[in-house]
DNA sequence: GCTTATATTGACAACGTTGTCTATGGGTGG
DNA sequence: CCACCCATAGACAACGTTGTCAATATAAGC
């Protein structure tokens, strides 16, 4: 590789000379400059950034280890958030995947500290709770949707309280009365608060909270394998009294309520309104009426955790993140 | 931050044989690499990988240049077989997500030079052709689900006229002897690709080829807004001689093929066979029906790209990556 | 017990930069 | 004409490692 010492022989020079020039010091003569710059660009020289950071200990990479955002079909987007603010202070992601492991996430936190980062991300894929390694402490470090019950980390989080009210409240708006909400694996963080915000916004338009309404999705894993909400439409259309709208826990639910409300002769969009969540992309606008539901803020979260981590404030606690309302049509009814 | 100085002070001995504990080295007294070891644990030292790589001029990262792969619903595995391949490798990998934007690719390039990286895999979330300006080739370089006209580097595509073969010799296999096909936007490579396999697999089994089953789907742009197959099934509905099964272009126009059929009193897996392209998960397990498809082979590209930038074999051709077959039941009938 | 081989350790240079200080040269002011 | 200042350039050390070689200590062979 051609170094600094390199272009200040060819540019028959001292090679503290180049250095200045590349660092724009404006004690160098015209003359010299462009002859140094001409060397450069035959020599095709860059700056060794590991040579640079032994000098200034800075190494503007920021990590960003994540259980498997970069797997999944969505939640992509948090890294991009991530990255778009790092780029905006030239600042640098390393990336790495450590799909639930901890022996791998012991490795990547080793790899990571080894090249100085000077802050660290750990998202998750979907909203929980994770363990952080102590270790992870001796860097600036912030917690993107998910959170730790033990650390002080700075955490951000989706609002999923907030958008489960939203998503009701919509429905209430356009004038029903029978909500129905179709809900995640119990087990999952987001299931009890959207539904907590589901209650709420019931209560704030003085509608009563029907227990009845409430069923569960099968949602077998997170794995993109296949989940259902079959069951919860049967037990739905067997009520003596019918829901008018359904909140589905996620778009996958929604697409296949589209489908199942069809063999009862109820159309969505004529007969039956919905909202959702997720916002995937893959199926909310491609469904007809298309899918109003709430996004989720990946990309905001992405931005504010990386914005966090150089900010002057000093905040180790929670931060929700609002869900974009994504409104389609499927909230109304004859449109 | 704490370095082999530090240590060695702390245990009383040159920061030389730390630095021979630290690499293993045999010829360290037991004793003495105890008491280093213990000072290492005491300090937490880590050594910096920086002056490391400045001594054996080995950065360890591999670079990832993608235009949108993070972004989108899809294609991460792509960065996931890199990465798998590459940590089995002792490396890391440093993501840039540039957005079809020649100036930050620009920019990305002299940043991951700048750090020396040992390879580059080049990425598109989307088969197409790319421009890689020529400095990308000062370094082992690969391109992943993209191609180069001009520039002589290797290469790793689907193989989408395998995938179009496989998709209808399936459907033919089930006796169907009128099968459409409903095509991606005509300027996407894909499209003609694996159209080109749907005429050989009618061909091999003697099968006519009828242009008036092959419709294009409205395919607005890859930017994730919708996409419509309604136009497609119409045109296919009012055939004298209607079809019996469909190839469809992608996931998201089977789910729309799955609806759209219904109000010709049609249901897929019982008066219809359906195959496609892509197995997203959000779509193809959620289906009633599961729908049988081709899935974009990300992540075999991934592995094969990084495999290839240290193998001995320098061959600079392209390598076509076969679609794996996902097999659910919407291509048979009456299951 | 003395020589010699071997095991263990340390001194020093080097990697490619940048920071600090010094040297050179020409111009300015008295 | 001399002292001084400013513009420009170079010498050298340092960052944290590892490679090379020399130094020391210990053990083995006679």
């Amino acid at each position: 590789m051609v170094s600094i010492k390199d272009v200040a022989k060819h540019a028959g020079i001292s090679f503290k000379t180049v250095s200045r020039v590349v660092n724009n010091d404006p004690a160098v003569r015209q003359e010299t400059r462009a002859k140094v710059l001409q060397s450069i660009e035959v020599l095709n020289y860059r700056p060794n950034r590991a040579a640079r950071m032994m000098r200034n200990q800075r190494s503007g990479v920021i990590g960003f280890i994540s259980d498997e955002v970069v797997t999944r079909p969505y939640a992509g987007e948090l890294l991009l958030g991530a990255q778009e603010i790092a780029n905006q202070q030239g600042r640098v992601l390393m990336v790495v995947n450590i799909e639930q492991d901890r022996r791998r996430l012991q490795q990547a936190l080793d790899m990571l500290l080894e090249r100085r980062i000077e802050g660290l991300v750990f998202a998750s894929y979907f909203h929980r709770e994770v363990e952080v390694p102590e270790e992870m402490l001796s860097v600036p470090s912030v917690l993107a949707n998910c959170f730790s019950r033990n650390a002080g980390v700075a955490t951000f989080l989706p609002d999923e309280c907030q958008a489960g009210q939203d998503a009701t409240r919509l429905l209430v708006e356009q004038g029903h009365q029978r909500i129905a909400f179709i809900t995640l694996h119990p087990e999952i963080v987001a299931t009890g608060l959207r539904l907590e915000g589901y209650r709420q916004a019931l209560q704030q338009a003085g509608l009563a909270f029907d227990p009845q309404l409430v069923v569960q999705g099968e949602c077998l894993n997170e794995a993109g394998e296949p989940s259902s909400a079959a069951s919860a439409i049967e037990t739905l259309m067997q009520l003596d009294h019918r829901p008018t709208a359904i909140v589905c826990g996620k778009d996958e639910f929604a697409m296949q309520v589209y489908f199942l409300l069809l063999r009862y002769g109820l159309q969505v969009g004529v007969d039956i309104a919905i909202t959702s969540f997720d916002n995937q992309l893959l199926i909310a606008p491609n469904l007809t009426p298309g899918l109003t539901t709430m996004a989720l803020p990946h990309l905001e979260m992405g931005r504010a955790a990386v914005r966090h981590l150089f900010s002057s404030d000093a905040d180790r606690g929670t931060t929700l993140v609002p869900f974009p309302l994504i409104e389609r049509e499927s909230h109304l009814l004859n449109p």
